[in-house]
This record gives structure tokens, sequence and C-alpha cells, in this order.
DNA sequence: CGTAGTGTTGAATTGAATCAAGTGTCGTGG
DNA sequence: CCACGACACTTGATTCAATTCAACACTACG
């Protein structure tokens, strides 16, 4: 798609967002690539370790063919055996609840990593699915755990890594025990920015590869709801929205609606 | 006390519950006390150890003097230096947000383990404080993780301890993000009856270690929702309360009301 | 014994859910 | 390439659960 297919909405003046421009051009879908010269190398779990170190992580790591949109990694009560890595695309994991519910427990993006509800149950809490086409590198826990042992690098990164995964979902904690459904929202945008920003896609400025229904699941928030908001934040002129695309026009005040008491 | 001083509560016609006879009996703030000789050792760190690697792990654990009421263990933002497992007592953890705003993020009681949020960051995210007189066992996580690096069974029970953290912050995501005051409630006290129960005391039957206020808090409701949901759910005949004693009379009902969608 | 902190209860308010009725968008098959 | 249908999204009216505000009772500790 050239630049000349750029038409301008008539209702928001954004100029539309190609998945090409984006997530896509950033993510190849490439299996042949290696730890060492992936480009998410300096988020991913090679991010401490020397190249030796790399190659010796490399050689566990399984390339699975990419994902399509609606497939699932794993399930919820499978039995776990590998923690996953997103390398390109999106994904997101949900629980079904006794009573039926469904809750969305999170968003994944290139660089983070999927699957660690299972490792002290052995059995996944979540299920996980594609968002959209998506490439992801499966790491057998068994032989992670193996090989930390041997790299102390490893081991110290790993637990950084998990103690992120607690300490990022102690601030869901908060922001769903007490946040107002326009706080929650602005700190999701918020959340999302910094991390397309940390992959080098625009922190302003982005699609988003979930549905409203996802994100309200997410946000422990009615479909409705999301869309009132997302309505309110435009008229306010915080934030730009059509469909998917979302640009982020006024972060501090976004920053201003979560710090208002 | 002898039992001829237990007098019955002409409301409720609960038998008080004494903190001599539960925690306090339960949990001697006997600082010479090794693992190895620990009541706790089937639940802690040692779980997975045999004895020359308990003893290995008994030399870089630090017993404090024991917390007072109030005392706190480290506060948000120190320098994280170790993780905690309590002996004896209990703890909780929370956070002021830059709204200055109060949150509970957990309540830790004898076997648990407290600290992993600063994990990542170097830096704690949450202050922890004693709610009672509570013993306490310091792990210098550096330490714990050079002998991880020594004793694979400890490295593996590490990361299963991490991923229980995970995966419990992921029920109480879902706990406030879609349930009612009752059912939160509800969930929390069962909870809370079976980690009792896991060390051995009354599962049916225990004193809230925590304020109303700290539990709403945790909870993400008020205190006067706290006071009329505990109102409710005794009304109903599903649990007698009386200030911190709280007796579960109907689990099966309790359980009812959590998975009613 | 008094005071601060904790807990309860009631009345009014409000933010988000629910119910309801649409419009918009996308992918598929004709 | 267009038409159709399914799904996604929006908007409005109403309801409801929980908060807020207010007053008061209990308890525990110095």
């Amino acid at each position: 798609m050239s630049s000349a297919d750029i038409t301008s909405n008539s209702q928001t003046g954004m100029i539309p967002l190609q998945a090409t421009a984006t997530n896509r051009e950033l993510c190849p879908h490439n299996a042949k690539i290696s730890c060492a010269s992936c480009r998410l190398n300096k988020l991913c779990l090679p991010i401490a370790l020397d190249n030796s170190e790399i190659h010796q992580l490399d050689n566990i790591v399984k390339r699975n063919r990419p994902y399509k949109k609606g497939d699932h990694l794993y399930r919820q009560d499978d039995a776990f055996e590998s923690v996953y890595v997103v390398r390109s695309g999106s994904i997101k994991s949900y629980i079904l609840s006794d009573s039926g519910k469904r809750r969305v427990t999170g968003f994944f993006l290139p660089g983070e990593i999927i699957g660690m509800d299972g490792i002290a149950s052995k059995i996944y809490a979540n299920s996980t699915m594609a968002l959209e086409h998506s490439s992801i590198c499966e790491i057998p826990f068994t032989q992670l755990e193996r090989l930390s042992q041997q790299l102390p690098n490893l081991q110290h990164h790993f637990f950084a890594i998990m103690g992120n995964e607690i300490a990022k979902d102690q601030k869901i904690h908060t922001l769903l025990s007490s946040y107002t459904a326009e706080q929650r929202t602005a700190s999701f945008l918020l959340g999302l920015s910094t991390r397309y920003g940390r992959i080098s896609l625009s922190p302003t400025r982005f699609l988003l590869p979930m549905i409203r229904i996802d994100i309200g699941e997410y946000l422990g928030l009615t479909v409705e709801t999301m869309s009132r908001v997302f309505t309110a934040l435009q008229r306010k002129g915080l934030i730009a929205v059509n469909n998917r695309e979302i640009e982020l026009l006024d972060i501090e005040a976004l920053r201003g609606i979560i710090a208002a008491s």
C-alpha cells in the first residue's frame, strides 16, 4: 500500500493506520530467526545473556508456525509445558469462571512472556488466543529451568521477569479496585502506549489489536461503558478514536485523570 | 485463660475466640527455631529440600526480633534486599498511590512469602506492616539466588512460589473486576478459611487480624459496605460475626454466592 | 475514665450496569 | 464486485449496587 492510499477520516481527521505500517512491518513472521538476530533480544530473555549463553537459549526455543487470529496457544486446564514469548502480533489471555463468566486477564505484545500462571500448579489457569496473525517462541519450561541452573544470568533474569509479572498484577489490582471507568481506560491506554514505545512503535498512535468487549472484560467494565468512555475522552480532546485506531492527543491530561483522587 | 472464662456472646451465641487459643499458641515467637524444626517447614521453602539442603537454607535465613503491631518490615520505595516469610502473626501489604489513596494489596499468614514485588525493580512496590505481634524470617535475596544456583530443588520451588503468586494475583483480578460486594467478601472469607486450614487452625472459626477498613481497601469496597455485607451474610445465616471473630456457618452457601452469575 | 479509633446503620446520591434499539464494519459467498 | 449476514460498536433510558455523607455506638488502650 502506497501513501497515496492513505485518506483522512472525515469524522476525526485521523489518517488511517494500516497494520502494514505498524505491527506487520516490525514483526516478521519468520521462523528461521534466531535469538541472537531477533530484534526483540533487548526485551526478551536474551537481555541478560552473553553470546554463547544466547546460543544455548536458542537451542531450547521452539519456533512453531505462526498462529492465525483466533488460534489458541493453549487452553485453561491444559498441562503446563512451556512459557511463550510473543515475537510478533498480539495475544489475549482469558479465564472462564465456574459460573461461565469470561474474564480477560491480559494482553501480550511482542517481547512479552505468556504462561507463567501455570508454573506453580502445572496446569494453565488461562486460555490464550491470538488476536491477530502472530509469531510465538515456545520455551519448554523444564529445559528453561535446567538451563537456568547452568546460567546464573538466566536464572536471575527469569526471577526478575516473574517479579515483574507480580508487580504488574498488583498495579492492575489497584486499578480495578478503586478507579473509575475513565481512570481505568486512561491507564490502559497509557500502558499500551508505553509498551508500544518499548518495541519502537509510536507511543501516541496505534491500532488496538483487541475488540471493545475484550477491553471491557479486562478492565471490569461493560462494552457500553467502554464505548461511552472512549467517546467522552474524545470529546474532551484527550484522544482521537476511529474504530481500533487510537491517537493519544494529550498524554499529560490522561495522566491527570488517573492521578485525580 | 481457663475454659471457665469463656462466655457466650448474647447477640450471636458465639463463644469468644481468644488469640491465645489460635494464633499465639501455634506460633511461638522463638528466634532460635531452625528451618528443620520449624512447624511450617512443610509449607515454606524447605518443602522441596532434603536435610542437608535445609541446613544450607537455614544458614542464610535471618531471624530478626519479632515485629510489634504496626511495625513495618519495609516501606514502599525502599531498596529491595530480602524476601520474608511469616513464621507467626500476620502482615498486610499496602500501596500509597500518587493521588494519596491507600490500597491494601495483600494479607500474609504464617508460611506465606512477602516481598516478591521488589525482585524486578529492586525497589519494594509495597509497604508491609505487622497486623499483630509477628515473627518473620528474612531471606536475603542475593543469597537465595546463589543458593538456588546450587540447589535445583530450591530453584524449582522458588519458581513455583512465584508462579503461585502470579496465579493468585490473577484470581484477585477476576474478583475485583466482576464480583459484587457480597461475592468479594465471601471469596475473601473462604480464602482465609483455606489458608487457616493449611496451618492447622480451624477453617470455620478464626479471628480476623485486620480491621474492616483494611478488608475494604483490599477488596475495593468502603468500610460501610463491608459492614453492611457482614451484617447481611450474618442475617442469612451464612456466617456469625462478632467484631474480629468470624465463624463460617455454611461454607457451601458461601461458595454458592460466588458461583452465582 | 476519656479519647481515638473502629464499627454500624440510615438516607441521599451517583457511576456503571442493564435493557433496548439502533448504526457501522468486515468478511464471505454468490 | 456487490449483497448479505454476523459481529462490533454506539447511544439513550432506566435501574441498581455501592459510595458518600452523616450520625451514632462500641472497644480498647493509655
